[in-house]
DNA sequence: CAAAAAATTGGAAACGTTTCCACGAGGGGA
DNA sequence: TCCCCTCGTGGAAACGTTTCCAATTTTTTG
């Protein structure tokens, strides 16, 4: 006993389990398992006695046991690009508040765009370590990934990529919001207009460029081509191009991470916004709306996408196996006009061309 | 074997065990284990034929019930506050790239300053889900949150938090941080210096309260009661209730989720920088270098932080309880002088009042 | 009051892995 | 030739739960 109060002869505090429980209170493991577990049937007296040890020893239920016997692990993978992106983070947010709430864990993993990796933490996850997935993959327009996806033996939903086929989807209009913001462009007499678009390999990219094509196919315009570009392939390089060419662009669509980078090119340049060049973000910051001058933006959702794609797979989790048919749930996108896009500028020359033949 | 091969009759698709790859390999369990494991001192040819089994069983290791025997899960909780926080994603994909290099999976929950919700998570990652924590919690001056850190038995480093006392911490320079934020408005002239920091009971915020209080008193300068407010007390009635002093504040020092905020009011009430306010951004992002004006800021590093705190970690759980002494790094900050902050302009009337009257 | 039914309880079995121990085969030395 | 040592292998035990089944007690019913 006396040992048992210093804590020191003893060489490993072995961990307090079920069994330790059990016998200081005097009852069975079934016992203990019941009253830990809230099953009715047990004798008051009983109950407290459970409590009581519960308390003395300081008992803390194994988790991974748990698991293990249970075959569930109550944990939601969720695989992200990069979780660095501010929409990326609202989404693992609100998917972890309604997750959590509904007694789930969230794994979040970054793959960075590395496919190795991406395959590597699939993997890992299936190890039965999480009871389902939110994905957003790399790429979508592969066949291998495709496979590998349909090959998962467990709950699944993917946001913002859409594989086609038999997956459960959640998705931000992006189509919707490109054509709009092209459109808006278009109403301004913008015609030389520059798309800095998601992957192409991802929906989101494809999306994009089809909301795109489809304004000037609305209003029987054609585009120029060479204009489309992928986020992290658009540097000062690439858009110096795009102001030095016969006809220089006079409008930009550009993910919202592109968007300090364009405008540190137009204050080295001197372009004046929106006399030179008409910017919209694709995706919104209240940053936006109150730098001088404010930057037009379409404004998706990304709470509501995660909480839908989140409830889907509570959904699915709990479903036996029911094989429902797959879902797919679209969320909208919403042209937000603010001062960085003007009617195009017939007279007052391109400012960078003025200034580079100084 | 027809049935087998129609997947049709047989209800359940059993899970693949080792001990069906070892039947099927006609070899024993632990031949099976050890070659799992890499062991060396397995014959080539029962190695190749647990290769082989396991392929044509497209076994999968359940981690789980590794976990359970060995005791360890190889996974590292994340607490922070919240996900959405820019410099608490970017620490989180630092240290998430860290772990990962080392085999940690990173489980990453917020707490959205919720203390019952830190205290569950703190209790659910406790229950041996997790090797080892890095800790942002709500609040570190609190004698009851510093009792249950202690009693955690887990290794365990705190980030921007230090409750004092032996517990490990990686911390950025935030008081020297606010301190040259001020000393530089000081040099302009400003007098009446605004202070949105961190909440002061963490030591985020209590640092930033004391490096403006220096900065006063390195020049012997005596400062104004009432102008010191934590992030998310402070909205525009604050704001203007600050404007309408009889001195009315002539700068702010703000965390930077506070900047939109703060530029919404100045842009509503017509208040022009930096000639009506000098503001200064405690925390940097690469769009405040490119607004106009361009916003000074004091930068840290979270991704240095994080990575210091995953290796401190580390090595923290690599060591088999040698009880080493805990460690305290910290990592600087660095003003950005830019271009919203101006010498005082005297005779200038403020912006607001002048307004007001009209 | 006896018997049947219901309620409560204890503990073995099982979840899938790793580790440890024992056994047998093969090889080398006396 | 015999013995001892080494090496490779198979499988039991253990990790901490939950669940199920059988045993015991209590309650109800005839």
């Amino acid at each position: 006993m006396n040992e048992e109060r210093t804590g020191k002869a003893t060489s490993e505090p072995r961990t307090v389990t079920i069994k330790d429980v059990a016998s200081r209170a005097g009852v069975g493991l079934g016992t203990v398992s019941r009253v830990l577990n809230g099953n009715e049937n047990v004798a008051p007296q009983l109950r407290d006695q459970v409590f009581r040890a519960v308390q003395e020893l300081g008992y803390r239920p194994n988790s991974v046991a748990r698991s293990m016997r249970l075959g569930k692990s109550h944990a939601v993978g969720c695989l992200v690009t990069d979780i660095r992106q501010p929409i990326a983070a609202e989404m693992i947010a609100a998917a972890e508040t309604t997750l959590g709430r509904a007694g789930y864990t969230l794994i979040v993993a970054s793959t960075h765009f590395d496919n190795r990796r991406e395959a590597e933490l699939l993997s890992l996850m299936q190890n039965r370590v999480v009871d389902g997935m939110l994905l957003t993959v790399n790429r979508d327009n592969d066949l291998d990934v495709t496979q590998r996806l349909a090959a998962i033996n467990l709950p699944m939903v993917l946001w913002e990529r859409n594989p086609g086929g038999g997956f459960d989807t959640v998705l931000t209009e992006h189509r919707h919001g490109a054509r709009s913001a092209t459109s808006h462009l278009l109403d301004l007499g913008h015609r030389e207009i520059a798309l800095v678009a998601g992957h192409l390999d991802t929906w989101v990219g494809r999306e994009q460029k089809a909301g795109l094509d489809a304004a000037f196919a609305d209003r029987g315009l054609e585009q120029a081509a060479g204009l489309i570009f992928e986020v992290g392939a658009f540097k000062a390089r690439e858009l110096e191009a795009l102001c030095r060419r016969e006809r220089p662009i006079t409008a930009i669509i550009a993910n919202i991470d592109e968007i300090p980078g364009i405008l540190r090119f137009c204050a080295k340049r001197g372009l004046v916004l929106p006399r030179d060049l008409s910017i919209v973000s694709i995706g919104d910051a209240s940053i936006l709306e109150v730098v001088t001058p404010s930057i037009t933006a379409v404004r998706g959702n990304g709470t509501k996408v995660a909480q839908l794609a989140a409830n889907l797979l509570l959904k699915k989790m709990s479903d036996k196996q029911s094989e429902m048919a797959p879902e797919r749930l679209t969320v909208g996108m919403q042209l937000k006009v603010r001062h960085s896009t003007a009617p195009l500028n017939k007279d007052g020359g391109h400012g960078l061309r003025s200034q580079d033949r100084g």
